[in-house]
DNA sequence: TCCATCATTCATTCCAAGTGAATACTGACC
DNA sequence: GGTCAGTATTCACTTGGAATGAATGATGGA
């Protein structure tokens, strides 16, 4: 069975006639003849009544009639949906390092959602190296990442400048320079780590010697500042969302400079409507600020 | 688009691979590649991602891939739905005379219904030359009437003898033969009508001569009988239908010879699992009593 | 590094879709 | 009632597109 002679029957059984189906079809009439009875054939039923001029439909063929307009208008929403040129829609993953993820994204997220939401988003954390890599081999579409990354399979464009802050305990003793952190445990992400590497090279440039203790979540190293077992160093957003109630002082030094943010993505294809609608958002919102 | 294009999609994409694709297609990798790339051209969008080994599916592929699943299903199961050997289904157009519509044929109706819920019954009345018309030219797929047809593309069986039944009104004066109906009006169908013709050679041969005025509609005929004005031929279902509290009369002669009512169909085809459905239900029918 | 495996390209083969003339038939019209 | 325009169908033929198989280039694992 194939599309073809499914509009050919559909077209004969609408005009009722091989003759005229033969020219809707820009084809001629023996052609439409053999191919429907090659359907009927294969389907082991009469799909016409032969007699006199003209075609009467069967039962049987009243009853694939009406599949066959159902086959053939899904094949027509399928290529809507698939046009490139079309409204934002399917799904659209999207990963993102965990503070703009606790912070800055979510409501990007659902503004995003709000203004498309025939777009179905999936969303996923990781470190930058694991986000570049699923981009790369396609488990992603996208992704906010800290450092600035430069791929020839990837573009990118600013998401939002990130203001670091060195966080301590407020019951411990004031941070007022950066020979007061020599000695202190220093609680941060793993490498890699785009944060803990800015903090690394200002204490080296400053001789300072910290050890520094590796921990995967923003919740725990926050709750280890808090808790006056250490200070760390972390994105003003992840800051800014646990400081109340948790006795946090935060100090901002010019050396520790703003890290940005950015999004990125692979430049092939650019047949994407709803990763285009997303780093079209990105862009203006950046654009805005 | 064609299914085969849809099919070799589909295989691709479950399989994530053209090499495996196209062992499970029983053909050769050019063929699926060229083939695919040929899809792809006519959605103007790329279906999967190539790069390295292996195919990975792009998201308008993954949307696609939703419709493949869908418009193959259908065609399945459009097959299965036109299978002659399948469970009947679809419409079935029945037509019958007037007199069996009334009274023998409804019982048979709902009991068909009830055994096959999924055969959508369409239904109509007309007289005997108007039905086979019908079903010569496919506008029916059966009827009842009451004349045996003898034609060369019409299969037909007995669906019920049925008694007449001569009707007046109560406060006339008795018929106790045929001479009684001397000068009567007589109301009857119009011509053809097998009940008209039986009274008709009735009275012939007993050389009786009355007004036979015509009304195409039980309902009128009784009630003119009923309102003292003549009287009528009827099936004894009719009679018994209509006899409860409108002062009907009936009488029973042996020379008017019972009539038997008859199935009709077409003889073609044979690949309509709804028709012979009905028939088998109307021989077992006829087969009990 | 080599090698097995993969997708793809290209020239070729081959089959099925399409063509066009001939035929048989029907229904309408004079 | 006979003619004729219009119908579906059959058949031999052509053709376009699908399938093939070998060659190529690229990739990832050993």
């Amino acid at each position: 069975m194939e599309l073809a002679q499914i509009r050919m029957f559909k077209t004969v059984a609408n005009l009722g006639s091989v003759a005229q189906a033969s020219v809707a079809l820009h084809c001629v009439p023996s052609n439409v003849t053999a191919r429907i009875k090659a359907l009927e054939a294969e389907l082991k039923v009469s799909l016409f009544y032969r007699q006199g001029r003209g075609l009467c439909i069967t039962p049987a063929g009243e009853v694939f009639l009406t599949y066959a307009e159902k086959i053939l208008a899904l094949t027509e929403e399928a290529k809507r949906a698939v046009d490139p040129t079309s409204e934002p829609s399917g799904p659209l993953r999207i990963g993102a390092i965990e503070s703009s993820a606790t912070s800055r994204l979510p409501p990007m997220l659902t503004k995003f959602h709000a203004q498309y939401p025939n777009v179905e988003l999936q969303f996923k954390t990781g470190t930058w190296s694991q986000l570049v890599d699923d981009i790369q081999h396609h488990r992603l579409d996208g992704a906010i990442v800290a450092v600035n990354i430069d791929r020839p399979f990837l573009d990118n464009t600013t998401f939002f400048n990130e203001d670091l802050v060195l966080i301590s305990s407020a019951s411990a003793d004031p941070i007022k320079s950066v020979k007061d952190i020599e000695g202190k445990a220093i609680f941060m992400w793993p490498e890699p780590c785009p944060y803990r590497a800015a903090l690394a090279t200002w204490l080296n440039q400053n001789k300072v010697k910290a050890p520094i203790t590796s921990i995967a979540s923003y919740g725990t190293i926050i709750g280890c500042v808090s808790a006056g077992s250490g200070i760390s160093l972390v994105p003003k957003g992840v800051y800014e969302q646990y400081q109340s109630g948790m006795g946090l002082v935060g100090y901002e030094f010019e050396e520790l400079v703003t890290i940005e943010n950015r999004f990125i993505w692979r430049n092939d294809g650019g047949q994407f409507p709803a990763l285009d609608a997303f780093t079209q958002m990105i862009k203006q919102n950046n654009h805005g600020e």
